[in-house]
RNA sequence: GUGGGCGUAGCUCAGUUGGUUAGAGCACCUGGUUGUGGCCCAGGAGGCCGUGGGUUCAAUUCCCAUCGCUCACCCCA
C-alpha cells in the first residue's frame, strides 16, 4: 500500500463518527449551559508562543513539537496545547476589557510528535476550558467540578480525581531546595533518569515509577508543608468547596504537572479502563501566565481533557443506542422513469422528508435489499405500470403492507402516517 | 529515542512438523422464473500469506534485514 495516514494519525470512519458525534455535542451543551462560550484559535502560532508559555526545559517543547520555518522566515508551531493559544487570543482582543471574568471553552486537534501507544496520538482531540480573571479558589472548585461531572455524565465509571497544589513560585523554590537536601545523601542510589532531574527539575522526581525511589519519598518533605499562608489558605478553601459541590478527590502530593506555567491548584482525572496513559484530563491554576506573555496581571484557572481517552474509557459502556430516522427509500424501475423517480427525490427532500435512492441502476431485489439494510421504514415503487397512470407503490417495510397511490398525493400521504 | 508482541481476504482469525489449485465465520455481489426486503438456499468476487534478501529440488512456513501496527519506558490529555 503506497499511502497510509501518518503514524500516530487515524481516521474517523462513518461508523465511530457517530460515538465521536454524542460525545462532542455533550461536552458543548454541558460546558455551555456551565456559561463558557467556545473560542477557536489557528491551529498553529508562533513558536515563541510554547517556548515562552509552556516552558523551554519541558519534554513538550523540547522534543514534541511539530515545528518549521515557513517560506516567510517566520518559525511556527501547530499547537501542542491549547491554553497558550487561548490566553494570547484574550489577550491580543483585550477580552478582559469586556468583563473581568472570562469562560471560555474549546475543542479542537492538537499536535505533538510522541511515540504512539494507548490514549496517545500525534494528532488527538482535547477539549478544555479556562475561567479567566478570577483569583479566588470557588473559580478552582468549579472548573474541577465541571471536569468530573461532565466525565459522570458520559457514564464513565471508576475516575479518581487527584488534587494537589504546588504554590506560588517561591515557596517552590524553598521546596525545592528542601528537597534536594533531603535526597542529597541518597544521590549514589538514584536512577540515572533521577540523577539527572535532581539538578533540571528536582521535582519531577516525585513522579518516578522505581519502587525503591517511591518507598524511600515517602519520607521526603512534601509541597503541602512549605505552601505561604496564602496558598495554604486558597488550596484549604478549593477542597471545602469542592465537599460543597459533592465531589469526591483524593490528595496527592507527588502530582507535579509538565508544564511550567501552573501555580497554585493541580488537578488530574484518571481512569482504572485505560492503560499506562491513565489521565482522562488534567489542569489546574495558572496566574502569571498572562504576564509572561505580555498581558496584564491576570489571574486564571483550566484544564483540557483528551477526547481520545474519554471515548476508550466509555468503550465499556453500551453506547450502541443508534437513532433510527424514518428513512424511506425510493426504487426505480427501467430508463423511463428515472427524471419523475429524481422529481420524487427532491421534492421529497425539500419537504423534509429522509429519502435514499439507487443510482446503481440494480434490480428490484437488489433495491429492496438495500432498502432493508439501511433500515427504512417506507419504499415507495416506480415502474413503468406507474409512471403510465401516474401512481406509485408505497410499500410498509415493518408489515410488508403495499398500496398505490397517485404521485402527486407522495409527500401528503407520508406526512399523515406520523 | 529504547524495548517487548504481532503482520494470512474488507473485518475477526484458522492453517502449513517446508511439498500440488491457501481456508472458515462475518461482511460484500448475483441468483432462487415474468416487477418486491429481513430468514433460508445456491453461486460468485476478493489474498504476490507486509516487503526485500538468504538457506533449499521446493518457503506463506526456517534464517536475516526492513517497513508497518501495537503495547510499554519517557512525558502527557
Amino acid at each position: 500500500m503506497e499511502f497510509r495516514s501518518i503514524k500516530g494519525t487515524y481516521d474517523i470512519l462513518p461508523n465511530d463518527a457517530d460515538s465521536w458525534q454524542r460525545v462532542e455535542t455533550c461536552v458543548r451543551e454541558f460546558i455551555t449551559r456551565a456559561g463558557y462560550s467556545e473560542i477557536r484559535t489557528p491551529a498553529f502560532e508562533k513558536t515563541e508562543l510554547f517556548t515562552r508559555s509552556v516552558g523551554e526545559d519541558s519534554d513538550v517543547v523540547s522534543k514534541e513539537m511539530y515545528s518549521w520555518t515557513d517560506q516567510g522566515g517566520t518559525d511556527i508551531t501547530l499547537k501542542p496545547e491549547y491554553t497558550a493559544s487561548v490566553i494570547r487570543s484574550y489577550i491580543q482582543h483585550n477580552l478582559g476589557a469586556k468583563s473581568p471574568l472570562t469562560k471560555l471553552y474549546y475543542l479542537d486537534n492538537l499536535f505533538r510528535r510522541e511515540r504512539p501507544q494507548k490514549g496517545r496520538y500525534r494528532q488527538f482531540r482535547q477539549y478544555g476550558i479556562e475561567a479567566i480573571g478570577s483569583p479566588h479558589p470557588e473559580q478552582d472548585a468549579e472548573v474541577i467540578t465541571i471536569a468530573y461531572e461532565l466525565l459522570v455524565e458520559l457514564g464513565i465509571k471508576d475516575i479518581t480525581l487527584k488534587l494537589n497544589s504546588i504554590g506560588s513560585s517561591e515557596c517552590r523554590n524553598e521546596y525545592r531546595q528542601a528537597l534536594k537536601d533531603f535526597l542529597q545523601p541518597h544521590l549514589d542510589k538514584l536512577s540515572e533518569t533521577s540523577r539527572k532531574r535532581f539538578d533540571s527539575n528536582p521535582m519531577r522526581i516525585l513522579d518516578t515509577k522505581i519502587d525503591f525511589e517511591i518507598v524511600l519519598l515517602q519520607d521526603a518533605p512534601t509541597i503541602t508543608s512549605f505552601l505561604t499562608l496564602d496558598d495554604a489558605n486558597h488550596f484549604d478553601e478549593v477542597q471545602i468547596y469542592l465537599e460543597a459541590l459533592d465531589v469526591p478527590f483524593t490528595l496527592d502530593t507527588t502530582l507535579v504537572r509538565g508544564l511550567d506555567y501552573y501555580n497554585r491548584t493541580t488537578f488530574e482525572i484518571i481512569s482504572s479502563k485505560l492503560g499506562a496513559q491513565d489521565a482522562l484530563c488534567g489542569g489546574g491554576r495558572y496566574d502569571k501566565l498572562a504576564e509572561t506573555l505580555g498581558g496584564k496581571q491576570t489571574p486564571a484557572v483550566g484544564f483540557a481533557a483528551g477526547l481520545e481517552r474519554i471515548l476508550i474509557a466509555m468503550d465499556e459502556v453500551d453506547t450502541d443506542q443508534k437513532i433510527q430516522a424514518d428513512k424511506i427509500y425510493l426504487i426505480g424501475l427501467g430508463d423511463a422513469v428515472r427524471p419523475t423517480m429524481l422529481k420524487i427525490l427532491g421534492e421529497a427532500r425539500k419537504a423534509g422528508l429522509i429519502m435514499e435512492f439507487d443510482s446503481l441502476r440494480r434490480s428490484i431485489k437488489s433495491q429492496m435489499r438495500e432498502a432493508n439494510k439501511i433500515g427504512a421504514s417506507l419504499a415507495i415503487i416506480i415502474g413503468d405500470k406507474e409512471l403510465k397512470d401516474k401512481s406509485v407503490q408505497i410499500k410498509d417495510l415493518k408489515n410488508g403492507q403495499q398500496e398505490s397511490i397517485p404521485i402527486d398525493s407522495i409527500i401528503s400521504y407520508i406526512k399523515s402516517l406520523n
